[in-house]
DNA sequence: CAGATGATTTGTGTAGCACCAACCATTTAT
DNA sequence: ATAAATGGTTGGTGCTACACAAATCATCTG
């Protein structure tokens, strides 16, 4: 057996990011809390940010969320002029959920906040490679197969429930 | 300043983090749920394997955990079988934590049986990308900077509370 | 010997959820 | 038009994962 060693372990990046994910999310507390934000509430304006105009289902599943609790969440959002509800004019049952134009300043301003908390969480890694982390992360959390699904703005034949 | 649209946005991984973390999360507590485990031993299995022979406190320190969380958590593991402690030679007070032979296997069969939930999370990424991924997260959970205080391993002169 | 320190146990409290039920407003099916 | 389904909202219950405090024991260190 020349062989090397054969691939010996999983390589699964799940654990690592929850670990990775726990770290930044506390150190994110303390940062977002002058702001008046929480770290569930950057989540929600960056998922925003991405895919404006969602309806509020469609955010549910996006963030894997019980409906009830995004009415709360985008409460206060809302409240705070972050995001604005409109009806859907083809539906007018839904909401149309968007970022303001505040909602995107605070979300910026956030994110510059929150250079600190990134630096001590992915202190090991160079510029170049954050941004790859940033370039795959994103990636991920957009083209989901199931984005279909998700978005909740799929006409009728969505899925045959393949998965 | 004819240069272009500088960088717009400030491209802060850590919202990212939480969606897909949560994402994987959801998805792994089914996975792992028949194997008699949860996320957060995965995770201190996860950290284990790499940082074995570490102390309580560098546990909790490095989970950023209290330390009687930690406790309990390592009750579960310990009474599965698949971590002991030992107490450390040279300061019998503490406890050196190692992952057993069965728990490094069982740590790699969960990791195994969890293709299936990082397909769906990562769908969007391909095997090479799932790797540079697995690598960066990798490198950030250990080589944090903070390392030496965390490890609890360190002589004395450790650090001088600079951060 | 007198503290400090690591681990453990046993509380108590809180936040972030899921889940249920009831309720509008609106749309779609009959 | 009336019934049923759907999107959103509210209010409530309960669970889990924590943080934090206090008391105990074993051990180390000054």
């Amino acid at each position: 057996m020349t062989a090397g060693p054969v691939d010996q372990t999983e390589r699964r990046s799940g654990a690592l990011l929850q670990f990775v994910a726990r770290r930044m999310r506390i150190r994110s507390e303390s940062v977002l809390a002058p702001l008046g934000l929480r770290p569930r509430h950057l989540v929600a304006l960056t998922v925003l940010r991405d895919a404006d105009g969602i309806s509020q289902q469609g955010l549910a599943s996006s963030l894997q969320l019980d409906g009830t609790n995004v009415v709360g969440l985008l409460n206060e959002l809302e409240s705070a002029g972050l995001i604005e509800r409109r009806r859907a004019p083809e539906d007018r049952r839904r909401h149309v959920v968007r970022l303001t134009r505040n909602g995107a300043k605070r979300l910026n301003e956030a994110e510059y906040a929150l250079a600190g908390a990134e630096d001590e969480v992915l202190g090991a890694l160079g510029p170049a490679e954050r941004d790859t982390l940033y370039d795959l992360l994103r990636r991920a959390a957009r083209d989901t197969p199931v984005t279909c699904a998700e978005a909740a703005g799929c006409t009728e034949e969505d899925r045959p429930e393949s998965y």
